[in-house]
DNA sequence: CTGAGATTGCCGTTGAATGGCAATCGTGTG
DNA sequence: CACACGATTGCCATTCAACGGCAATCTCAG
């Protein structure tokens, strides 16, 4: 921008200014707002006011500005996550029902998975996904599906990067990496146990879109003790075939299924 | 922006953009953006190039852009509405399981009803309300309803304004629109018969937060002939409370009710 | 009343943003 | 294969929206 000492496009500032709204900063002063971001404070008294016209930002009764629904809005409308959410709800309710421990449904974005769904069980197992909310992809059994049953490539990404480790569990070498993904694309679906927490496991399989690829990851997580996994893994793979089916799925015709008819 | 021939903000023009997407353009070519928004071609494919960086937007497989997944995430993930979506979810679906047809939650956005969540019911009645979706305050049962229950104000903004006519039970008359509001605060629900299509009919209940005020409002969607008004409004009721409650909702202390315990 | 912090008005500066033009790329068509 | 048409990008001179420092004002707790 016109004298801008840092270079930054208004965009990118934009950016920086929704970023530090979080879970525990649902709302702030502006002058938070511009200490957290580190931007000059006259510059985002005006920026946000720009903002405020638009609805994108939205003033509290404390004089505090928040998330706008606007922006919500504008988000939502026309994401292709939507159609992807309302078309997996009923069948995530279902799952729940049954398993009764946390659903989620998330998908790739980047380095990481996006949760853009998830039904909570009050008396569960610990849950760190949070609506909205990214975990590392080789930290997570949505993720480790997502990769497997996505192009080579995208798996490649994966595995020269390096892997952080988050508990004992965490794998973090590329060669074991890669023969888990391996099996996991030959099972069907992902149970890992304490990756990322070392109290709940999570069990995940492969949502697929009308082309065949792979779109999200469907899951739950449960505590450790009660995986229970052979029972589960059907639940989700049963509920996994609906939203599939509902996306314009037309299954997939491989070697080892439906034998059934000819014999 | 410098040398602009409109003089519009880069948010402004942003926010331009975004609109361009609907439900029927979910992806767009830059030319076409560029278009829709009335902006100089070139300038949209900078601004465009802005977004792509920040995730704002998308590039698909054809080359056309959409809503980027960076953008719903920031939206979403510490949206007040996230909170009150999450809490409505479950006793929704209790709803829609008794109900059998379309359930909504809006909340009032300045002169609309934004739809927060909905759940379809496929054999139902006709339904317009979309995700993320705007209706007319006066044109919806959850308008009236979210209005009834506002301050004062707010009920006379609404009345201060033209009321578009939908169909011929469409309330347009201001005298008459208050004489309902005064009804729908004293009953406390909602039922209005066709006053956006002919077709159907919309109950709808308040839901409260910690401090009394209502934030949402709770509603199904019917056939005209099937509405069933009593007993539906007491299982919307019974969820609106429950929703109520898990927002931090005490119960207001009304004189005509619990009065069972002394007597 | 006082001080600390939040917010706004003022204003000279400037480079990010702009948009026209022409070249290039991509795709379909005769 | 030549050609047309539209999408996209490189180039670049122009300029005003954006910037941010400073001081005044407002708020509120102590």
């Amino acid at each position: 921008m016109a004298n801008s000492s840092s270079g930054e496009s208004v965009i990118h500032r934009f950016v920086k200014i929704v970023s530090a709204f979080d879970d525990t900063h649902r709302s702030l002063t502006v002058a938070d707002l511009a200490r957290r971001t580190d931007l000059p404070p006259r510059t985002t008294y005006r920026l946000v006011n720009d903002l405020l016209l638009e609805g994108l930002l939205q003033r509290e009764r404390g004089g505090q500005v928040r998330i706008g629904n606007r922006l919500w809005e504008l988000a939502s409308r026309s994401s292709p996550m939507s159609g992807l959410r309302e078309a997996a709800l009923p069948f995530m309710e279902d799952v729940q029902s049954v398993v009764q421990h946390h659903t989620t449904l998330g998908i790739l974005d980047g380095n990481d998975v996006l949760y853009i769904e998830r039904l909570v069980s009050d008396s569960s197992a610990v849950n760190i996904t949070r609506l909205a909310g990214r975990l590392p992809i080789h930290g997570t059994s949505s993720g480790l599906v997502l990769v497997a049953f996505s192009p080579a490539s995208v798996q490649e990404q994966l595995l020269s990067r390096p892997l952080t480790r988050y508990t004992d569990f965490t794998i973090t070498d590329p060669a074991e990496l890669r023969r888990h993904l391996a099996e996991i694309r030959q099972r069907g679906f992902a149970v890992m146990a304490g990756i990322i927490v070392p109290e709940s496991s999570g069990i995940a399989v492969p949502v697929f879109g009308p082309d065949n690829a792979v779109v999200a990851a469907l899951s739950v997580v449960v505590p450790r003790q009660e995986e229970n996994v052979p029972a589960r893994v059907q639940v989700l793979m049963t509920a996994a075939r609906g939203i599939s089916r509902a996306l314009g799925w037309k299954g997939k015709l491989q070697g080892a299924v439906r034998r059934s008819q000819g014999g």
